[in-house]
DNA sequence: ATCGGTTGGTTAACCGATTAAGGCGTGAAG
DNA sequence: CTTCACGCCTTAATCGGTTAACCAACCGAT
């Protein structure tokens, strides 16, 4: 294969607003400022300018910009992921997609790192602010304790956690009733029959985790379901499938679970057909996040389905606002919404 | 919920280097060249100047050296995907991971946006590369006679192209043989000894789905195989499952389908145990790229794996030779592995 | 004693945009 | 007739770093 791909970048010098400045026959200054929709330049001159830099091709250096104290029309997020990881999780892809939207509409553009730690990502984001590089900051999977928090507020940087005040310190939160979402799940369960439940979850460490934790066990209670200990899982596949293992070969067999994201749940669907179980007649399957994975696996799988694409459009929203200096308080996003599909039934008669 | 969670970024003035020269007792130039590993400088003074930017905790601002002509230190990459999409292909998230690693190895980062269309992509890398913000940028999802590549080659911005060569043009392709994997996954089922193989593929407007159709026909010709006609899909669950459907209702059933991503391939493995038919007992499914979602569903799918991860790596990396003005030629990638599962056996007898 | 080369530094100019401050007509108000 | 305000535009300074050009020691060799 011969390949003769080689490119060189010609010294073509790309127009500044000194060039369009030159040809109009006014000063850089009025260059900018009708560019910028700045008062102070007649409309004639105004049209003439932006006719120019239209002919020109003229775009702005973004660079010479930002030194100058202007805004850098980015905002930063670096993504705490193993990348062996990332794929498994359509949820961050979603999420990605919703805050690019609302971004790129305001023309900031979204600055991603993908890190192994949350330190690595600290260092990015560090990075990113001393060289003004971002603007603002989005955080997720906030942890408890998150190291995170208080080297943000320290450092200024204007930002918003995904995820629940409780662990967001003085940062603004973006944040979904989790806890109300797994009352109403288990409500349902309770409807059905349902009377000793499991939950297969995600990593110990995570804000959302531990507050889903509490209101299984506080739900159970008011609800008079036997809940069975939590088992916690790295959100892969095999864990998902060794945790459902553990839950259905126990001496207490729950008739539901519920998993805290899809992939698990469609790795314990398998093990459940594996271990003779039908779903939902012996076993009833309730899935957090509802991706199109849910809906493809047979039976198609009740899931706590959300808006992530929307979730994110809050998100990057409240950033921007909150980079304007408008005031900002945080913003609650509708809880996930139960939506019952195949895999959920009455438990079978004793 | 009263959140206080205002911030306000503290007029904290950033060191800068004059701030250091000033402590040191140097002039700027000294500590440019001191932190930029420039020669000209004393061990000694490098050293004190070393200490002093650490104390401080200086970051250079990247807008200043970028305005002075120094690299942005940074790509850029323009996902054309209808946003709902985006969850639904870990391909993307794989490949963003094994970029970022190289990039961020050379402390370079990612200006990542979502774009609808390939002309909004184009926008981006247009704008991109007008401000300066990024050195070089990387071309997914290539179609035929694709507009961005010549676009991209007027521009002169330093690009590798993710696709195969035929269409990259004068820039940089990386890419894996398709066609090697289409043939070995054929000459495998043929050995099975399935007669009829069917293939639903993804968007016909791309590259790669052309390469692998020719291949297939290619294939089946040589290895008297009866091919029926490719259906093609948006690479979505419903696609592919009423892509199978018609295919497994049709009087030529086949005995062996060929999907071209992962998430076809599960709902055309729902849409079969739906009709009744075993899977592999009664037909055989081969899934392109091998997510844990393949491994996930029962019976788990034989599949055409690849190391996404190093694809990313070795474009970010030929990007990066690219941009250095190093000599590249291209870089072709190891070929998609067939890695058989329980998805595929010897086709029922007649 | 002088020349040439290296070492370790200096000062000045510049990248491209923005902000601050000021000038100069013109029309209206006092 | 002055004064003030305004609209429109200009010049100057600035952001923080890089590059170019130059300079002063000091070395050894001629």
């Amino acid at each position: 294969m011969e390949q003769v791909s080689q490119q060189q970048s010609p010294p073509a010098k790309r127009p500044t607003i000194a060039d369009i400045a030159k040809i109009v026959g006014v000063s850089k200054v009025s260059v900018s400022n009708a560019l910028n929709g700045q008062p102070g330049v007649s409309d004639a001159t105004r049209a003439k300018i932006a006719a120019v830099a239209e002919e020109l091709g003229f775009v702005r250096n973004s660079a010479a910009r930002a030194l100058s104290g202007a805004k850098a029309a980015a905002v930063g997020l670096a993504l705490c992921r193993p990348a062996r990881m990332l794929g498994t999780e359509p949820f961050f892809m979603e999420l990605i997609g919703g805050i690019e939207k609302v971004l790129s509409d305001a023309s900031y553009s979204l600055a991603l790192q993908v890190v192994s730690d949350h330190e690595r990502g600290l260092e990015a984001y560090r990075r990113w602010w001393g060289e003004r590089h971002i603007d603002g900051a989005i955080l997720v999977d906030l942890r408890r304790d998150d190291a995170r928090v208080p080297a943000l507020e320290e450092m200024g940087l204007p930002t918003v956690v995904i995820g629940h005040p409780s662990g967001s310190g003085r940062l603004t939160p973006v944040w979904s009733d989790d806890a109300a979402a797994v009352r109403e799940t288990l409500e349902y369960l309770a409807a059905l029959g349902h009377r000793r439940v499991g939950r297969i979850a995600g990593l110990t460490g995570l804000v959302h985790t531990a507050i889903r934790d509490e209101a299984f066990t506080a739900a159970c209670a008011d609800l008079g379901l036997d809940a069975l200990p939590t088992v916690h899982t790295d959100y892969t596949g095999e864990e998902g499938a060794r945790a459902t293992r553990r839950l259905l070969l126990s001496p207490t067999r729950p008739t539901a679970i519920l998993y805290d994201n899809d992939i698990t749940a469609v790795a314990g669907l398998s093990v459940a057909q594996e271990l003779g179980l039908s779903v939902p007649r012996d076993l009833s399957l309730v899935a957090w996040d509802d991706s199109p994975l849910a809906q493809v696996v047979r039976p198609p799988l009740t899931a706590l389905s959300r808006d992530i694409h929307a979730y994110g459009a809050h998100a990057a929203r409240t950033l921007l606002d909150l980079i304007a200096g408008r005031p900002v308080t945080g913003y609650e996003d509708q809880a996930p919404q139960l939506t019952p599909r195949g895999s959920t039934a009455a438990p079978p008669a004793r």
